[in-house]
DNA sequence: CTTTTTGCAAATGATTTGCATTAAC
DNA sequence: GTTAATGCAAATCATTTGCAAAAAG
């Protein structure tokens, strides 16, 4: 059910719910998931232009929004600021550059298993997992050779 | 090196750094380390200001943002708005309600060897990994039923 | 036709910045 | 005394909201 990997899929899980198909919410979620990596929602307004000049920001987020609650997109927020969203569905992790602030998969497997279990005797129930590593980039820790804690100014 | 325990701790590590000691820095310091969870900044303000009835919230930002640049106080970004800091350094995860936007410890194992293995191999050098679920929290189960996927409008 | 979506402009809210004043050292 | 820190007011910036016009069903 999650995740509606074709035009049809995401026609039809809004026609399900009785919401409208609209030509932003097709171009919008096509976009996001023949990219490559994660887009901010200002990326996301940029790549759609070509196909739809007037689409606003606003129909951006609603839009990104809309896709989040039928699962057919992932909001990751960055350790920073902005939100990036995705279409991933597989586990991957992510890592955040505290210098630079890019935000980046990671394929590795990890087994969250205890902690989703120790959530769910809380009374949680997750729907998702995911590791950030934060740290620094290769190309931020050129820049800045090794960070010597007694060199700061 | 990481996070001061105690107010020489700190004072020791500004002065190392050619940096100052204030009231605001200490008592900050000293407000987060006191807490049960996570603070928001504004939260931190309002603790903060018996002590220092003055301090305003531009100071706090910029106070968290140092102790975080000291390895002091860790950024927890939560998967909605508004950053929570907390001053543990021992390894644990958050559990992030998609519904209320509450953010919890979780304690439970991890070993994020794999991950933090494949992301030095690609360059990066990570200082922190951290899992996130998101899910439900029991409060907002408990308030709506069992979220079926068909009953959804 | 009716109701949802859209686009635009304006609002919101967290975080930051500029600058004169104050406090550390 | 000097220079970094503070407090205040104003600025930023991502994200949201209100509303009339446009589009979907």
């Amino acid at each position: 059910m999650p995740s509606a990997r074709t035009d049809e899929d995401l026609a039809g899980a809004l026609r399900a719910r009785g919401l409208r198909v609209t030509p932003q919410r097709l171009v919008i979620h096509r976009v996001l998931r023949d990219r490559a990596g994660h887009a901010t929602a200002e990326q996301v307004l940029r790549e759609v232009a070509p196909a739809l000049p007037n689409v606003s920001l606003p129909t951006v987020y609603a839009t990104l929004a809309l896709l989040e609650r039928l699962g057919a997109v992932r909001r990751v927020s960055a350790p920073g600021d902005r939100a990036v969203y995705d279409t991933r569905t597989d586990p991957h992790h992510h890592i955040y550059c505290r210098e630079c602030g890019a935000v980046a998969d990671l394929e590795a497997p990890l087994d969250p298993g205890t902690a989703l279990r120790a959530a769910e005797r809380v009374g949680f129930r997750p729907d998702w997992a995911e590791l950030t590593l934060t740290g620094t980039c290769a190309r931020c820790a050129a820049a800045q050779p090794t960070r010597a804690d007694t060199t700061a100014k």
